[in-house]
DNA sequence: GATATAATTGAACAGTCGTTCAACTACTGG
DNA sequence: CCAGTAGTTGAACGACTGTTCAATTATATC
């Protein structure tokens, strides 16, 4: 009986979360959203609640789109070692196709305000635990196979990738000369894979 | 003839700048500054112009005071390795002394916005390549010192420095279990500093 | 086609933003 | 002690903020 929804919500989400991620969300205001959404603010607050409500709603769309790459670039049937770097590839890849500079939402949202909200840092954190979980199972497997001499453990060697990915996102906003970036993640592959002890192990 | 100034600048500006690191740019008001200072808006535009300049001058009142925690901890007659380590200490010192998570204010301020300002960008970025610059004398130092085996160039190590401290000023967000950035310290100070090639050559 | 239901509309709300400026005040040189 | 200068005051400005809600519209069932 009811009229029927002739919102496409999910339209309005990725055109929301572009924006946030452009602009971060206090520079953001409802009514470049409903310019940029082409909704009124009556549907946006019908949809999504409020302000903030959409903010956490675009976060979790961020988030599907991560998982979609985690999948695709560090779990595969590749040595789990080229996974890592083909993720760090892709990055860096991401970071060329980004003139504007956007970042990761994720980090952004971190970093943008003094972290007042609890829920927002924490599904944020979450999103990026997840990642650096990945990198502990990868980095596994990599000792396991031989790959990957033994030294610190699967969990500080991946959170030592995830911090490299934490500052390639600071540098990034420095607008840094052409290569640093993938300098910076070369030193960086280089130091927690290659493990020179394990060298002679190495076919 | 004229009357004399009354109003008490670096004290103003000590608040201002205390207030924009806790609370970011955009998230603090010009009301809350007049409150934080006791000043009145017409004696804050008169002494900084605008909201901007102000920042700007809370930018540069920051730097004073990372130069000073540099030449305190980063140059002098230690060993350049040890000097490296203790300006690391200090840095998880003030992490914990900062229970806010206000994290560094340059960094803070690459992050927050959409990078808009270039002025203010470069400022941060500026002050940040200082500190970078430091370290990379303090590399090179070491390596001629025979402290630190040849490896990548200073400048390649220094980089990787900063993107630890970067790395860890977003985990600081997170809020991670105790003990967890002091693990991720001694993971970037061993893969970058200890060369297991130099370890022959060490005494 | 009448009715019930809910999605949609957009003008309007109270509050806050950064900024201005005419009036006022306090001091110094003569 | 007067005159002149500039620092100080705070009310007020227009613009914009996130949000609301009564009116309107469109559909599905009976």
């Amino acid at each position: 009986m009811p009229r029927p929804v002739s919102i496409d919500r999910a339209q309005a989400l990725e055109q929301a979360m572009l924006l946030f991620w452009r602009r971060g969300y206090h520079q953001t205001s409802m009514r470049e959203i409903t310019a940029a959404t082409r909704l009124l603010p009556g549907s946006l607050y019908g949809a999504f609640g409020s302000k903030r409500g959409l903010y956490l709603a675009a976060l979790d769309h961020y988030h599907d789109g991560l998982q979609q790459a985690l999948t695709a670039h560090l779990q595969g049937t590749a040595p789990p070692l080229e996974r890592i770097r083909r993720f760090f590839a892709e990055l860096l890849n991401g970071i060329a196709r980004d003139p504007e500079g956007k970042g990761c939402l994720l980090i952004n949202t971190l970093l943008e305000p003094p972290a007042a909200d609890a829920e927002i840092t924490q599904q944020a954190a979450a999103a990026l635990a997840e990642v650096e979980a990945a990198f502990a199972v990868a980095l596994e497997e990599a000792v396991g196979n031989g790959e990957l001499a033994d030294g610190p453990p699967p969990e500080a060697r991946a959170r030592l990738l995830m911090t490299g990915i934490y500052g390639l996102r600071v540098y990034q906003r420095t607008t840094p000369p052409a290569g640093v970036l993938n300098d910076i993640v070369e030193t960086l592959l280089k130091v927690t894979l290659e493990n020179p002890v394990a060298k002679e192990k190495r076919t």
